[in-house]
DNA sequence: TCTTGACTGTTACATTATAACATATGATAT
DNA sequence: ATATCATATGTTATAATGTAACAGTCAAGA
C-alpha cells in the first residue's frame, strides 16, 4: 500500500508548497486518514475527541513534523486550551495509538501515513529541508528483534530514525 | 570482541552493585576504555582534555545512561564549570568522536564500550531497571541502509533504539 | 613575541515536558 | 430522571533539557 509515490511525497516540506504537493491531492490524503482514524477509534473503542482530532489534522495538514509547542499554538488559536499539557495530552494519545509517531531526535510529532497496519515505524530526517518521511521498516525491525534476542532483551518498541539527505535534497545538490 | 559477558555486564544498573559487576571487573574495563580513547585521542589529533576525560570516566563509572545535568553536577563537584555548556560540550565531543552515544529516546549519554569500532550503536533501554546496553547493530544498519535507498534517501548517521525488558529483569519475573 | 585557534567558562535565555489539581462531560446503574 | 463514576479537558506552576553569544585562557606556530 506504500508506494514511492508516497513516500516522494512525504519527503518534501509544506513550505515549499509548489513541491510538496505535485505528487498527490492533499486535502484527499488528510481526509482519508482522518476517515482512517475515525475507523479505528470505532473498532477499538477510543475516543478521538475534537482536541485529539484536530491535533491529528494540524499533523496531516503541515504534512511535517512538528514540535508539541507548534501544535499547541495552532490548537489555542482554535479555541481548545493554551496550555502544554493540552497539546502533549492530544499527541499522547495519537502516538500511543498508532496514529502518529514521536520523532525522538527532533522532539517532534508527525502523523503516521498508514495507521493501523501493526508496524514499527522507520523515519528518515533531511538535514537539509528538515523534512521527514515514514518508511518501511519490517527487515529493520526484525534485525533489531534478532540482536537484542542474542542478549536475552525482549524488544517491546522501537526507534529507528535515520538521519542524512532526502531525495530532492540530493538532486538539487546538496552536499 | 563483544560477548555474551559485555552485554550481560551493561544491563545491569550502577545501584545494583552486588550483582552489577558480578561478571565484569569494573576498574579493568574503565581503565582500559580509558586508554583506548586515549589511544584514539593520539591517532585522530583530538584533545581528550580534563574536562572531556573526566565527562568519559564519569559515563563509564556509572555504567549507565546519565543525563547531560547529572554529568554536570559531578563535573562541577570536581571543580569544573557548572554551567549547562561545560557538559554539553564535553558530551558532544565524546559523542562526535565515537566515545560515547546519546541516548535519543532517554535525552541521555552513555559510554561507549567499544569505541573506534567504527559501528552505528543500537541500545537496548529496560523499563523496568532503566539500564541501557549496546547491542551489535550491523544487520540492522544494513536494513536501515536499504529501506532508506529505496526512497532515494542517504543515510548519514541511524538513531536505534530498543524499548523492552532486559534479561535480567525477565529472570526476576518483571512483566 | 605575537598572533591564532581551540578550549573553557559565564550570562542569559529558549525549548521541551510534567505533576497536581479543578472543572466539565458522558455513560451507567439505580 | 438522577446520582455516580470514569474519562477528558483545562489551569497553575515548575521541572528538565538545551543553546546562543561573548569573555577569558592557554598552548603552538609564525
Amino acid at each position: 500500500m506504500i508506494g514511492p509515490a508516497d513516500i516522494e511525497a512525504s519527503t518534501q516540506p509544506a513550505t515549499d508548497a509548489g513541491l510538496a504537493f505535485r505528487r498527490h491531492d492533499h486535502s484527499n490524503c488528510c481526509g482519508g486518514l482522518i476517515a482512517r482514524a475515525d475507523e479505528l477509534a470505532a473498532e477499538r473503542g477510543l475516543k478521538l475527541t475534537p482536541v485529539r482530532r484536530r491535533a491529528l489534522e494540524i499533523l496531516l495538514e503541515e504534512h511535517r513534523a512538528l514540535g508539541a509547542y507548534e501544535v499547541l499554538e495552532r490548537l489555542a488559536g482554535e479555541g481548545f486550551g493554551n496550555k502544554p499539557p493540552v497539546a502533549y495530552r492530544a499527541l499522547d494519545f495519537l502516538v500511543e495509538n498508532g496514529m502518529a509517531h514521536r520523532i525522538a531526535r527532533l522532539n517532534a510529532f508527525m502523523a503516521c501515513m498508514h495507521p493501523g497496519d501493526d508496524h514499527t515505524p522507520m523515519v528518515m530526517i533531511c538535514r537539509a529541508c528538515r523534512s521527514v518521511a515514514e518508511a518501511p521498516a519490517e527487515p529493520v525491525a526484525a534485525a533489531v528483534a534478532e540482536s537484542a534476542a542474542s542478549a536475552g532483551f525482549a524488544v517491546e518498541g522501537t526507534v529507528v530514525e535515520a538521519l542524512g539527505l532526502c531525495s530532492a535534497c540530493r538532486a538539487r545538490g546538496e552536499v
